[in-house]
DNA sequence: CCAATTTTGATGTACGTAAATCAAAAAATC
DNA sequence: GATTTTTTGATTTACGTACATCAAAATTGG
């Protein structure tokens, strides 16, 4: 049996208040005795059993979601993760509150934030916006010794205490080989579709898809990059366009808005051999995927992101370790064989 | 708040001690009075606190793992995340034990469990042999009301509660489409090296590996399998014999021992272009990747494996559902770009 | 050395559930 | 209608921790 606190109580010939003042750093014991308790702890390897800990505090963890009010296929499956995770609340004694902001407004997520410090909630998990301000708001609130954990965009260089989400270089990089491969000895041109280089991942992927190109496809040349905006409208006009360029051989979507994408596909190239990668799992790509009009998509799991960011935050705010391996968030590679 | 035993009982208009016989299933309530408490629980949403209920029933969870002892990469790793997982078992009110048992041998898989059924863990997890016997045993347990979930290798047709492992078949159906596209337009023939074609996991990649192959890629022909037992040596023999004839330009292991097949390609195919996709990443094919002599790895994350199994098995025992998407196991491919 | 202050101990209640006991009430049997 | 049996209620203890209170002891300051 694992010990309790009676049993450090014993050990340090100490009673069971003073145990407790020692492990809720409640004031009043002396730097001797504290130090004999802590010893006691240490030697019985003695670990706080939470769910007690919890039953008897009748705690909670109110956790916040800051969003960005995006109108895309990701950012919706995100909110139904979420929602389904408040779904399971009252048994993971969560109390989770989403807040949207304005797409790509770093005074807005930072007012936002600068309201939190008020709120006091247990965890802060955002999709970040990368801007000075933001990264200075997070820091602060770090300080104030808030759990953050940073959702889909990383603000690298901040104190934030995990990202939830994906090695986007790593992704840009492996979209980068899959299509060289993909195309072998062919030379020619790759199309980009981003939503935005303003937003951190869409630049990190691209960042790593040009230098691996440059490492190692040199007769594949980038086009310059489309920005769609995430919108399938505006992404479908640009695509639809720049295939008038016979001498694409390959597209790379790096952001949202594939709905355009695929559209443009099937009027403009259906008689072309195109090799195409996308990001996210949609209906829309899945589709696509299966009736090869795209060769390979790129997914992060919304739902593994959702729940790895509560399983930190609950941690970080007790206190206790991560396992980091199960927190690892993957980059899933999906051909046509191996849908869920 | 969510409601009590306490509010059950007010809105029942019963005693506490009835809403514990009927929550429990002890005898000694009449039919009419279970129904009102039943009513009770549904109307107020009642959900048994599991913390609070492990906590006075002083609950811990004895699972048993059912391993074959299997010299190889994959059972090391599996067995490391077990031990990781014991280390855990404190604070997861868990109880592991491992048995091994030979491998490829039902029989002994049989008694094994045979004993088992006499001495109660609450949830068994096991490297399935794909025998009769060993699926009428794990029937009869599971009738016996074990949690029983098979692991990284299915009993198809069982009873079994839940499978912690990937889809074999489309593993190796994926196998095939990233060979198939990454040799592009040239004919040549694909070496095959499995470990027995005793094994399901194996049968079912070779499965989706030919199924593919013949759909989408006439030009590649499957040369007869290599069994290479997972064993390093008879692995690195029957590659470098393989590796003689000249129209190999792709090669796909699907099983252990890559040690071998490694070293082979390494002596033999310098000077060649081949193609070759492995499964499982362990340090030696993780550093074959990086100097290009494998081309991707796909993969399964044991330790992921190990903790969805218990997961599974105290959410059964518990009689609780699972999270559907946070069990499903998934089969990772690695490029040299995305590796962790 | 006495008083003021700090530190420590002893004890009780609470969290939500499990499990047991014994008495009381209700139902079934003859 | 009395007796047996079944069902129900009331109450208590326990799990491991948190938290509060009051008294007792130890330490400090003067």
């Amino acid at each position: 049996m694992r010990p309790t606190v009676h049993d450090i109580a014993a050990a340090a010939g100490v009673s069971l208040a003073t145990v407790d003042r020692v492990l809720n750093q409640r004031p009043g014991v002396r730097h001797v005795t504290r130090e004999k308790v802590e010893t006691a702890i240490r030697e019985l390897g003695y670990v706080r059993d939470v769910a007690a800990a919890n039953l008897a505090k009748g705690r909670t963890y109110p956790l916040v979601f800051i969003l960005p009010a995006s109108d895309n296929s990701f950012m919706h499956g995100l909110n139904a993760e979420i929602r389904q995770a408040v779904l399971r609340s009252s048994a993971e004694r969560t109390d989770i509150r989403t807040i949207e902001v304005p797409a790509f407004d770093p005074a807005a997520l930072v007012s936002v934030l600068e309201e939190l410090s008020r709120e006091k909630p247990c965890g802060i998990a955002l999709v970040a916006t990368d801007a000075p301000d933001v990264r200075a708001a997070v820091d602060r609130l770090v300080r104030e010794r808030f759990p953050i954990v940073t959702l889909v965009s990383d603000l690298t260089g901040s104190l934030r205490h995990h990202y939830a989400g994906v090695d986007n270089i790593a992704a840009g990089r492996t979209a980068a080989r899959l299509l060289g491969r993909f195309l072998g000895p062919r030379k020619g041109e790759i199309a980009v579709l981003a939503g935005s280089m303003l937003v951190r991942d869409h630049r990190e992927r691209l960042e790593g898809f040009t230098a691996v190109m440059a490492e190692e496809f040199p007769d594949l040349a980038i086009l310059p990059v489309l920005e769609g905006r995430d919108d399938p409208e505006v992404a479908h006009r640009l695509v639809a366009d720049a295939l008038g360029n016979a001498g694409i051989i390959g597209v790379y979507s790096l952001g949202a808005g594939n709905r355009g994408l695929i559209r443009a596909l099937k009027e403009k190239a259906v008689d072309r051999v195109l090799t195409v990668i996308a990001h996210e799992l949609t209906a829309h790509t899945r589709a696509a995927l299966i009736d090869n009009t795209i060769d390979a998509i790129l997914n992060q799991d919304a739902g593994h992101e959702v729940r790895s960011a509560i399983r930190v935050l609950k941690a970080k705010a007790d206190g206790l370790a991560v396992i980091e391996a199960q927190e690892r968030i993957r980059l899933d590679i999906f051909l046509k064989d191996n849908l869920p």
